[in-house]
DNA sequence: ACTCTCTGTAAGTCGTAGCTTACGGTAAGT
DNA sequence: ACTTACCGTAAGCTACGACTTACAGAGAGT
C-alpha cells in the first residue's frame, strides 16, 4: 500500500512544486526554496515528508544536502493506476454486454 | 493541471476505499457506504468529490444513483507520471555522464 | 578560535478537510 | 394519500497538516 504514501505527499501543491524543481536534476535545498512562495524550512519539511515516501534520495555535499528524485518511489502508484485502468475497462464491457436483463422492469 | 486535483482526491484513505469499490463496475450509494467504517453521508460527500476531480460519473436509476468509474479521469495522472518517470531518467543520465568536473575538488 | 553559510528540528498558530447528526426531497409500493 | 427506502446538503465539531519564527549543529574559510 506504498502507493498510498506517494498521494496523500503528493497531493499537496507546494509540495509538488518542490517535487518538480527536481525533475530537472539534482538540487540543494536553498536552491530548491529559492523562487518558492514559502519559507526555507517549510521546504526541508516537504523534502523530508518526500524522502519518508521514497520519492527523494539525499547526499551530502559538504555542508549541503543534495535531493533527487528517486524513481523507483514512483512504480508502486503506476502499478496502482494501470491495474486500475485495465479493470475499469473490464468492467466496463462487462456492463455492456449484460443480455438487456436488467431489474427495470419494461415499463 | 487536472492531475493535480486526482491527487488531492485520491490522497484520502476512505474516499480511496470508495474508489476502489467502484473498479469491480458500478454500484449505488448504499451499496459503497456498506463495509466502510463512515456514515453513508459521508460517502455521498466523497463521491461528490471524485464526480467534480472527474474520476467518477453518476447515473440515476429510479430512486437510486448508480456511480461508476471514469477512466478519463485518471489520464491526465498517467501521463504526468510517465513524463516525470522519463525525465528524471533522462536527468539521470546527464548527471552520470557529468566528466567527473565537479566542485568536489579531488582530496 | 571566530564567523558565515547551509541546513534540520522544535514549538506554536491557523486554516481546512473529513466526520457526524439532522433535515429535506424524490421515487416507488400499498 | 401515506409510508418507506434512497440519497444529497447544511451546520457544526475536531483533528491534522502546512506554515512561520527561533534555535542548534556541522562544515569551510580566514
Amino acid at each position: 500500500m506504498t502507493y498510498g504514501n506517494a498521494l496523500t505527499v503528493l497531493a499537496d501543491p507546494t509540495r509538488r512544486q518542490v517535487f518538480e524543481r527536481l525533475r530537472a536534476g539534482p538540487h540543494a535545498v536553498n536552491a530548491i526554496a529559492a523562487g518558492l512562495p514559502v519559507s526555507r524550512p517549510a521546504v526541508s519539511q516537504h523534502l523530508k515528508a518526500l524522502k519518508a515516501a521514497g520519492l527523494v534520495q539525499e547526499r551530502s555535499e559538504g555542508v549541503r544536502r543534495i535531493y533527487s528524485v528517486r524513481r523507483e518511489g514512483l512504480a508502486d502508484l503506476r502499478d496502482w493506476l494501470d491495474s486500475f485502468w485495465d479493470d475499469a475497462l473490464e468492467a466496463f464491457k462487462r456492463e455492456a454486454e449484460k443480455p438487456t436483463a436488467k431489474k427495470t422492469r419494461s415499463r
